[in-house]
DNA sequence: GCTACATTACTAACCAGTCAGTCATTAAAG
DNA sequence: CTTTAATGACTGACTGGTTAGTAATGTAGC
């Protein structure tokens, strides 16, 4: 069986004619390989069948990339890690309270990465961390250290306002992160092919933790019979 | 290279002598693989690898187990779902507040599953759920769906009682298995081979997240300012 | 026709599951 | 108690199928 056929369908449509577009090969591979570094995790994507996807053979990709650890770094850094410093200058002039400050950072991480293919990569890590330590040690030191110090700063900034009495910096990160990565996990894991009980809305979901955990966060609720009710 | 060697050691010591001990067998290739499946993955982990660790060869552990498969599912039922009938009795008869239950809940699944070695399982079942799905159906049925009857019954009963204002019964439920998930994720994935940052303390963790959920959830809370310190 | 991009065929290495045969154990017969 | 024969638990080489990465061979475009 040919691996085309087992793919499906080719990026770059029927013709399997030869051409040379250097430029454009290296996008094209990377776009491919999220897909299927998402899809099937990093030891279970086969090399070929990523080439096969962005048209062009095994061969190919290994010109572009020296390794599948390499290629997987590279999609790393175009999805993730080249687009923190964008979004840590907004934080840096944000105004208003810090739960609202809170309640965007959720809001702004599901846009654009809970929501995107990109979000796939930290199931991938968390799923496959023990087995490729190097890349763990990459995604940690690349993505998750800059994340967690952007939400630290949210934090402290509260505590400093006087709007939260955290005891706790290190573990209250917990609690804005455990609940982005559950939902991750829903969503590329158990609730992508066991669909019982979850299909889960992600707004509905993370609304209720945010506000959850804000109603134990703040030193003055605003009223304790209300802010729950519809 | 010898498997032996790789492996490091053998369970049932250096004298390689041939014995027939049908009764001892199962249980024996049932505790290599849960260590080596919770080590490795399920993919990753080779057969003849848990066969040589049980101290056997590759043909008798396919002589008690037909396939990887139904290997893993020995496991899982060995090691949890054996185990639900009677933690299901514990909770019927707990008597106190429904917040002190959640904190029993909590405490008890620390203490028996999250800190043993079988919360691995759950681990290796989120990471590579999409690869073997027939296995992430398998654990829903056998794990998930019993674990969530549990807590929803908690909810319902605080509810019931007037001492949680439980909106979405569906969702509350990941204020509680969030954490644990985290938890577990940390102890076996991240945590396990990039040791900045976490060797984060389960006790101290599970109890800032189950306060501050609990102080989001009750109707009245005891004391608005106090609760949060030490 | 030259050269840089692209492909194909190849290597070396994996691994689940099988099966023909080995040998520890047991029990019947002497 | 000892010998012999039958049993079945156990073994490991083998099959058929994987895949990352390489190198020889092409060919497009200048």
């Amino acid at each position: 069986m040919s691996l085309s056929k087992l793919i499906g369908f080719r990026t770059r449509d029927a013709a399997p004619k030869r051409e040379r577009r250097k430029e454009a090969r290296p996008g094209e591979l990377l776009d491919a390989a999220l897909d299927l570094f998402v899809e099937k995790g990093f030891a279970a994507t086969r090399s070929e069948e990523v080439a096969a996807r962005a048209g062009v053979s095994k061969g190919t990709l290994f010109l572009y990339f020296p390794t599948k650890e390499e290629l997987f770094k590279a999609v790393v850094r175009e999805n993730i890690s080249g687009r923190f410093q964008q979004w840590n200058d907004e934080f840096q002039t944000f105004e208003g309270s810090t739960a609202d400050m809170v309640r965007y950072c959720m809001k702004v991480w599901w846009e654009r990465l809970g929501a995107t293919r990109a979000s796939g990569i930290t199931k991938l890590i968390i799923s496959e961390a023990r087995n490729f330590p190097e890349l763990a040690a990459f995604y940690q030191n690349e993505v998750i250290k800059p994340g967690q110090d952007l939400i630290r700063r949210i934090l402290q900034r509260g505590v400093d306002r006087g709007e939260f009495h955290v005891i706790d910096l290190e573990y209250a990160l917990f609690s804005i992160t455990a609940p982005m990565l559950f939902l991750v996990m829903m969503k590329h894991s158990l609730g992508a092919c066991v669909p019982r009980g979850y299909p889960l809305d992600p707004q509905r979901y993370l609304t209720s933790q945010v506000e959850t955990l804000l109603h134990g966060l703040c030193v003055r609720p605003l009223d304790p019979q209300k802010g729950r009710a519809p």
